[in-house]
DNA sequence: CGTCACCTTGAGTATTGTCAACTCGGGTGG
DNA sequence: CCACCCGAGTTGACAATACTCAAGGTGACG
C-alpha cells in the first residue's frame, strides 16, 4: 500500500463533508474558510475501548472532536479518588477545561468508552486562526461558556436532587444528545458502566442499577445492558422534574 | 458639583492604576494597549447590599469585574427552586457562563452580597478587542476554562464528599481568595447567608451551622457571624482532604 | 426597645451508602 | 464447541449521614 493511500485513508472525512459539520466548530466557519480549519486538525487512528484520549498532568496540546464512539473525561481528586466529570459523544469537544492551566496539562484524563475516532485540533492553531476569523473566536467563547452552563446543571442536580431525578435526567440528556447517531427514536446507548454513571452523578453503582430495575418495573424504560428504550418519555421527563425535551 | 465632578467620580480608577490589576483582565495586556481596554470598560456606582447585578433571562450584555465587595450567581431550576452557581471575589469575573447562550440572555443571576463596585466590560466590545490583542484573547479563554475546572472541583466536592469536607473546602477557598483584600491573616469575611453556603454546597442550612460549631469545639476555627478566623489551618486542610495551601 | 431576619440547637426520620452474596454474559482456552 | 472464568450488574439487609420539622437564641436596625 503506498504512501498517499495511507494518508487518505486517515484523512477521509474533510470538515466539509462531516456529517456533524453543524454541531462542531465549522459551524462558525465561512465555507471559504474552512480549508483552513481543515488543514490544522489531525484525523487520528481509532481509539479502541479503554484507549486514553490524553492523561491528566501530562503537556495540553490539543482539543479533540469527537467523530464516533464515546468518551468519558475524569480527574483524580486530592484524595485520591475518581471524579468523572463528563460524558462526551459525537460532534462534542473535549479538552476546553485544559486551557490555560497553570502547569500547561490536562486538568483531567479522557478515556475511550468504546471504539472512539476523534479529530485532534492542535490549540494554538485554533488559537491563531481564531484571531483571524471572528466567527471561530465568538463559537469558541461560546462552546466553553455553555461547558460551564451545563456544568453547573451537574452540579445543581449532583448537589440537592434526588437519586431517580438524577438518573432521570441523565437519561434525557444522553437521548437528545446522542439523536445524531442514527439510532431509534427513544433508544439509548449506554456506553459507560453503572459504576461511571453512578460516579458522575454522585451515587453508588448500586442505587443506579436499583433505579434502573425501578423504572423498568414502572414501565418508564426498558434496559437490557447497555441497551435502553426509554417507553414512557413524558413520565421520565416528571421523573427528572424537566420540562418536555 | 459640575458635571466633570461626577465624571471623575464615577472613574476615578482606571485600570492601569488599580489594585486588581495583576488578577483581572489587564494582565493579559501590554502596557501600551490598556487604555484600549479602559475606554471600553464602564465603573458603574456602586451596589447596594442584595442589588442585582444583571438578572436571569434579561439581555446578555456585559461580563463584570468585581473592584469591591462580594457577588453571589445563581438560576432557578425548572423544579423552581433556587441553586446558588458561585460566590465572586474581587478581581473575579461575573457573567462568563452567559455567552453565546441560545437566547443571548444572562443563564443566572447575579446579586451583591454587600454593598458592591463592578467594572462592566461590555462582551461585544471585549470580543473585537480580543481579535485585536492575542494576549487577552487567551487570557479570556484561560479564564473560562478555569471557570470550568473550578466548576468540576465543586461538583466533585457536592457529588462525593462528605459534608464536613465541603464546609472546609469552601473555607479555604476563600481564606486563599481573599488574601487581596487587606485582610489580617487567616481572617475570612462571610459575605454570604449560612443558607446560600448550604445552598451552593448541596447543605441543609442546619447542616452548615452544625459544622461551623463543630469546626469551633475543635479549635480548628474561631465564627462569630460573618467573622472567621482560621485557627489551625493545617488541620482544615486534613479536614478539607486537600494539600496545604 | 421591639421586631425581624438570621442563626443555632435538638429530636426523629429517611434516603442513600456499605457490605455481601449471587447472577449474568462475554470472551478465552481447552 | 463447550465450559469455565472474570468482570459487570443485580439484589438484599443494615447502618449512617444529612434532612426535616420545630423551638429557641442573637444581633442589627429602625
Amino acid at each position: 500500500m503506498s504512501v498517499r493511500h495511507i494518508a487518505i485513508r486517515l484523512r477521509e472525512t474533510h470538515c466539509a463533508e462531516c456529517a456533524l459539520n453543524p454541531l462542531c466548530l465549522p459551524l462558525a466557519i465561512e465555507e471559504s474558510d474552512l480549508d483552513q480549519l481543515d488543514d490544522i486538525i489531525a484525523r487520528n487512528q481509532p481509539l479502541p475501548r479503554g484507549g486514553l484520549l490524553f492523561h491528566q498532568g501530562s503537556p495540553f496540546s490539543a482539543v479533540y472532536a469527537i467523530r464516533s464512539g464515546a468518551i468519558k473525561t475524569c480527574t483524580v481528586t486530592p484524595s485520591g479518588d475518581e471524579q468523572v466529570t463528563g460524558f462526551y459523544l459525537p460532534g462534542e469537544i473535549v479538552g476546553l477545561d485544559s486551557i490555560g492551566n497553570a502547569s500547561n496539562s490536562y486538568d483531567s484524563t479522557a478515556v475511550a468508552l468504546e471504539a472512539t475516532a476523534v479529530c485532534a485540533i492542535p490549540f494554538p492553531a485554533l488559537e491563531s486562526l481564531a484571531l483571524r476569523l471572528p466567527r471561530l473566536q465568538h463559537h469558541l467563547f461560546g462552546l466553553m461558556s455553555s461547558e460551564i452552563r451545563n456544568d453547573r446543571q451537574v452540579m445543581q442536580l449532583v448537589g440537592k436532587r434526588p437519586a431517580e431525578e438524577r438518573v432521570a435526567a441523565l437519561l434525557l440528556s444522553l437521548s437528545v444528545r446522542g439523536k445524531r447517531q442514527r439510532l431509534p427514536e427513544n433508544h439509548v446507548r449506554l456506553p459507560m458502566s453503572r459504576s461511571d454513571i453512578g460516579n458522575h452523578l454522585g451515587l453508588a453503582l448500586e442505587t443506579v442499577s436499583r433505579i434502573f430495575t425501578r423504572f423498568q418495573q414502572q414501565g418508564v424504560i426498558t434496559v437490557r445492558g447497555k441497551e435502553l428504550v426509554i417507553v414512557d418519555r413524558a413520565r421520565l421527563c416528571e421523573l427528572a422534574e424537566a420540562r418536555e425535551r
